[in-house]
DNA sequence: ATGCCCTCGCCTCGAGGA
């Protein structure tokens, strides 16, 4: 089973591309951020025509994410981070599918630092952390995937004295994901890529991508019963090299799960 | 120290991104 995250910055706008590369590597499950766009305006037709059942929570302009799911319809069991009732963005969805409970999160960019966005992206860490603790609780294969907005660290970063001040590399923000994996959970794509360079994001201006000048900000985290499963884990770049495509990259892991009764 | 480039909205510039 191949699931993946992709941080598209406009699914609208980024449809064609979208599509693209779903044909090219047909995963089977995706987790989306940033639509950029309201529930009505989700293209869930021609995700549909693409074979991918779809659920979404949106917002207009800004934020927003969908679960896809290849061939069936994911199955619902949360639209937005608890913690906080008037916390009105669109930045976390959760299905089960085929057993697992995969949650799309897109964490709060957080800049400038300091400031009340800074402060917003680290309350939604401390939601997002006591929320995972509960789901270690269930015992049961998990994936949290998405834009975390954070680089875990110098290694996760092209000049990493640069970003100190940033919110996606400010100290608080790094120990909140070191915390965060600290309760049990497996970060897939270092895990399996202990000391490279891997990026997942480079910025439009300046050919980053081309110099490679990028961050590691999109991340796996599974759970104790789901990380042995674990087959890959990489980044999809060739997307990133389209015409009109998002400043992020897809990222892709591999799991091998053992087969349950009935499976063919 | 700042802009660089891009998306969206709704109106051509501003806000936000990372």
């Amino acid at each position: 089973m191949k699931i993946a995250t992709y941080n598209v910055n406009g699914v609208i706008g980024r449809l064609p591309v979208l599509l693209k590369w779903l044909e090219e590597d047909m995963p089977d499950v995706v987790c989306l951020q940033e639509l950029k766009t309201t529930d009505a305006k989700f293209p869930r037709k021609e995700l549909e025509k693409a074979g991918y059942g779809a659920i979404w929570h949106g917002e207009k302009s800004w934020n927003g994410v969908a679960i896809l799911a290849r061939g069936q319809e994911p199955q619902l069991t949360r639209k937005g981070l608890p913690g906080d009732p008037d916390d009105s963005h669109s930045r976390y969805i959760e299905a089960a599918i085929d057993g697992i409970l995969v949650g799309a999160l897109y964490l709060p960019n957080g800049n400038p630092a300091p400031g009340p966005k800074f402060e917003y992206k680290l309350a939604w860490f401390r939601r997002l952390h006591d929320y995972a603790a509960e789901l270690l609780e269930l015992d049961i294969p998990v994936v949290l995937a998405g834009d975390y907005n954070v680089m875990p660290t110098d290694l996760d970063v092209y000049k990493p004295e640069r970003w100190l001040d940033d919110a996606l590399f400010r100290p608080e923000v790094r120990r909140a994901y070191a915390d965060l994996v600290a309760q049990g959970w497996t970060d897939a794509v270092r895990h399996l890529h202990p000391g490279e360079r891997i990026y997942t994001f480079w910025k439009y201006w300046r050919n980053s991508f081309e110099r490679d000048a990028g961050l590691r900000i999109d991340h796996f985290l599974l759970s104790p019963a789901i990380a042995p499963s674990l087959k890959t884990a990489s980044v999809v770049r060739s997307p990133r090299g389209w015409e009109h495509t998002s400043d992020h990259a897809p990222v892709m892991i591999e799991l091998k799960l053992s087969k349950r009764v009935g499976d063919d």
